[in-house]
DNA sequence: GAAATGATGTGAAACAAATCACAAAAAGCG
DNA sequence: CGCTTTTTGTGATTTGTTTCACATCATTTC
């Protein structure tokens, strides 16, 4: 059965990418040890948050001597499976296709882009280090490099149909940049990122903040009235 | 005071974006009144969710005859300031600012780029419509444009120094796609999207599930085995 | 025009997440 | 060694969010 998927990513999770950030600037500094307060002062939550965080991910840490950053690491490493690498396709190499496929973080955090598609695969094939294929070889790719996960960057007209064809080959988790709402089966994860919405939410906290602000000067001025 | 703002847009407000991606679909279909539970089909939440969100922000409908769509979308323009224009600056013309730089879709929703920003202004300069200045000019392009929001797309080496730099010229709202996080002082909404978090957590499920599927169907061996 | 129906809107209940409070363990120190 | 300090780890509490249940109103039906 097909359903609308939510992308809800935990929140507990999210933090652990923040930590895990943090930790590794940490590391470069030379550190080699650090508290839960640390890491709740670099990340903006509490300490609490960060040893529930840790222990909802079964991440211990020594009684007074805090969290060992290289045991910390190997920890999170075996945790999002980093030890091994990830191959991802890429579907669309229109204008953020091509940035992404040109985002060179993914390969430092062994998540490897081993081949992009698009249906007009001379379009970009100049642009990117890595392959242009036509969709035509999609399954053959797919299987060739036991790929699981995809990141889709077409045109939301097209994105319900691609993501159909990506599941009959056996994808499993979609990070997807059209914005529209995908139809998939209850076993497969997506994660939509919509840069409008991102962009627009942040306007309406500024309008908002701006509306505040505007009545508390308001106030100000009404306190320092002498009626 | 400076301080970690952490990305936080209300779920509430992320579903309000859902339902009115639905509703201007619906919209160019030529319907004219939706239920909540149609907007619920069609966003995979409940239908009491889409009438406690819209509560929330004061949208309100008719007992028995739904919600009017055009009456809808205007509340909603109003509650997002879409009836006037929103002018941004992006800073940083790499891959990702000049992907972004492109992306029509925020033309379509009243949100123009007026102006790009790189330390190397000749870099990018015929790549995309908009003019690409050197970052002296930063000052100049946000006061006459009275620019509030700004797209971050430069390396996580600079972020900090140019958000500072962003605050310090009125900038209130910022969408960062650098991967740190930026210390701002309280009245600035920082919204971050970290692509490899992105790509990363979904990996993260994929490979629970895997092994959750794994357990499901070595479950089922054992229970077909007959001992 | 009264009764039945089908939708909204919202207080109450259930559930989930974050914070608090403190026991337990490790390290330092006299 | 035992006392103090520091930090983790987690049950208890609070706070926040979602779901439930139903009163309310508008429309249709007879």
């Amino acid at each position: 059965m097909k359903q609308i998927t939510k992308s809800v990513i935990k929140n507990s999770l999210k933090r652990i990418f923040l930590y895990r950030a943090c930790i590794v600037r940490l590391k470069l500094m030379g550190v080699e040890k650090v508290f839960s307060y640390t890491l709740a002062n670099e990340t903006g939550v509490t300490s609490d948050q960060v040893r529930k965080d840790f222990s909802e991910f079964s991440i211990k840490g020594n009684k007074r001597g805090g969290y060992d950053i290289n045991d910390l690491l190997e920890k999170m490493e075996k945790l999002f499976h980093r030890n091994k690498d990830n191959n991802i396709v890429l579907i669309g190499m229109g204008n953020m296709g091509l940035a992404l496929s040109k985002y060179s973080k993914f390969v430092q955090r062994h998540m490897n882009i081993v081949a992009t598609f698009d249906i007009d695969p001379f379009k970009q094939k100049m642009r990117s280090g890595i392959p242009v294929y036509s969709m035509s070889r999609l399954k053959e790719i797919i299987e060739r490099f036991k790929v699981k996960v995809a990141i889709l960057a077409v045109p939301e007209i097209s994105a319900q149909e691609v993501v159909d064809e990506l599941i009959r080959h056996g994808i499993t988790g979609i990070v997807n940049f059209a914005p529209v709402l995908l139809k998939v089966p209850p076993d497969v994860i997506i994660n939509n990122v919509n840069l409008c919405d991102e962009l627009e939410s942040v306007i309406y906290y500024v309008h908002k903040q701006m509306k505040v602000n505007g009545l508390k000067n308001l106030e100000l001025l009404y306190r320092d009235m002498k009626y």
